[in-house]
DNA sequence: CTGTTAGCGCCTTCAG
DNA sequence: CTGAAGGCGCTAACAG
């Protein structure tokens, strides 16, 4: 009889797992041999590989991905995101398409969320770099990326998500933030609006400078005034967006229409003109779930396929792609509903 | 002079790793010197610890944590969420807070979705045991779980989250589904209501099932009529709640209020009620965005503490807990807005 | 305080 | 078709 004692002892109240070496005993065969007939595709004789499985069943083993990542080079087989923030719809969708893309390769997806603290982002990529995740998906937030310079020598691929890093050249996907805000704009000029504010994020948002450069385009354009006061940067929340609308509201020159900077500020926007009744259009950019159910006109994106395409950057890198650096800008959308018009027409 | 070549060679366009043996060679000492020094809190005279530590940084060394996973016990440094679909704000917010958890527990967390494939539950488990991952969340969606017996065996904490494992025991966190419905009835029945529908989603959910019943409950509190009629359960998404719901509204003898099962249920019946102008009083499980801006009176709860809650749960095993299962019921809170005594008043 | 040795679990040599 | 040895990068034992 062969030895199948388990290179047994017990942890925390659970059996040791066990190993090629265990399989391979109990099914009478040399350790190799267990290897090759649990990897599929390897030539054995049929019986063997049979005896082999019945052994790997009933010992319930399971190989280790730990020590084949080690053995093959040393690099996991995983994919990281790393983020600001989970709970924010837009990002959770963005997961969600790099999810999709990782699990088509058969890699695993590591999300690590950094609580939108920017000091927190380093620390978070270095712990991911130190996993030896193939590659690093990054919705920068730190000021400064220059760190990354040194880690993208070792040909770990690093794609930005939604804005472009600082001081540091790399692959990146963003939206047409600023083509999305002009075209928002002037279909609001084109409503007839006149006297038209924008109430977006803080100031030192790429993304939010972008779509203030497209809002300035679009008056530019139709030849509107850029008046300083009907310009609004208060912050991330829907909170401070509220207040910044309600104060426009009570200008002696009230605004006629507003462009809102994201679905934050949306939320906010319309709090805002509900609780006045004022007939002010609006106009958003990004897409949200209550948006269609409101009628209000917004520029639409993508974020699903802002994260497959992030993944696929970082595929084709793995694939031996050297050239230029990808910077990717996916398309936006207007989507005229009811609120370009007259917010109080479709509230009702 | 010490040999300072690397273990080179081209790899992607991208130079090697250092490794410890690599740190080591540069500051002249042995690599468990190096090791140690790298460590922190190990015994390393002052000096010996700086030459290594600029060695490393020399080199732009990190340590692999693979090879260190698989040395300390073949078990990986992270924890698995496996999830149906991440898209879902509900389930996003869980995750954020299994996020939080095991950040703070220095535990990285791998999320996997299955895009709500029943099918595809089983082989995204196994594959994060083959990880060696410490902890399985799991928020369930395959129809039998006996599979997971055989994995429990071996130590790992299996938590399933937000609905209970099917053909096995296991520790859990959910609402109080069936609580908090009744709750909710109850309070529309309180503003007067007598013919209260409920629109929600699969009839082979068991958070759907528990609601329902909560739903029962309050009508046999109140003395009012269970009409089957009333009761609809068409599907996951908004669009089948708003067919139902409009169907309902149809009737000749129409309902006065609803009970929508969920955020998604909500928007659906909301659009109906809205389309036809109906003066329907509505209430609704999971709090949303939208609620508070529309005036919608909700059956509220915390996702991200359960997910926190979750985490808790299987660290509290990691550490040694045996005793009896978690089963971990969090409480839910009725918002009473304006919807739940009459939606057209609010819906101005 | 520091160095040597061995081995975590797997798989790729190279022989048979 | 099968077996035996070696090593991925790191750290726990045991020396010195």
């Amino acid at each position: 009889m062969t030895d199948v004692t388990l290179n047994a002892s017990k942890t925390r109240g659970g059996t040791q797992r066990a190993t090629v070496a265990d399989v391979a005993r109990l099914a009478g065969v040399s350790v190799k041999t267990a290897s090759r007939a649990l990897s599929n595709g390897e030539l054995v004789k049929a019986s063997t590989r049979t005896k082999v499985l019945d052994a790997a069943k009933a010992l319930r083993f399971r190989p280790n991905a730990i020590a084949r990542d080690l053995r093959s080079g040393g690099v996991a087989s995983s994919v990281a995101f790393v983020i600001g923030d989970l709970t924010n719809p837009f990002y959770a969708q963005v997961a969600s398409g790099v999810s999709t893309a990782t699990a088509e390769r058969g890699l695993t997806l590591v999300i690590s969320a950094s609580d939108d603290q920017a000091a927190r982002e380093q620390p978070t990529v270095v712990s991911m770099i130190e996993r030896r995740v193939q590659a690093l998906l990054l919705v920068p937030i730190a000021e400064d990326h220059s760190y990354l310079e040194g880690e993208r020598q070792f040909g770990i691929p690093i794609v930005a998500v939604d804005r472009p890093l600082t001081n540091v050249a790399s692959d990146s996907v963003v939206f047409d933030n600023r083509g999305g805000a002009r075209a928002g704009v002037l279909a609001l000029a084109d409503a007839g609006h006149r006297r038209i504010c924008f109430v977006g994020s803080s100031a030192h948002l790429y993304t939010h400078g972008e779509r203030l450069a497209g809002y300035r385009d679009a008056l530019l354009i139709r030849g509107l005034q850029d008046d300083p006061v009907l310009v609004r940067q208060d912050g991330e929340s829907t909170d401070t967006a509220e207040r910044a609308m309600s104060e426009l509201l009570d200008l002696s020159d009230p605004p006629d229409a507003v462009f809102a900077g994201n679905n934050r500020a949306a939320l906010g926007v319309y709090r805002a003109l509900r609780a006045k009744g004022s007939p002010v259009a609006m106009l958003s950019f990004d897409d949200f779930e209550l948006a269609s159910i409101l009628g209000i006109s917004v520029v639409a994106h993508d974020p699903r396929e802002m994260g497959r395409m992030a993944a696929q950057i970082a595929f084709r890198r793995l694939d031996g792609l050297e050239g230029h650096l990808e910077q990717v800008v996916l398309p936006t959308e207007l989507l005229l509903r009811e609120s370009h018009r007259l917010l109080s027409e479709s509230a009702g």
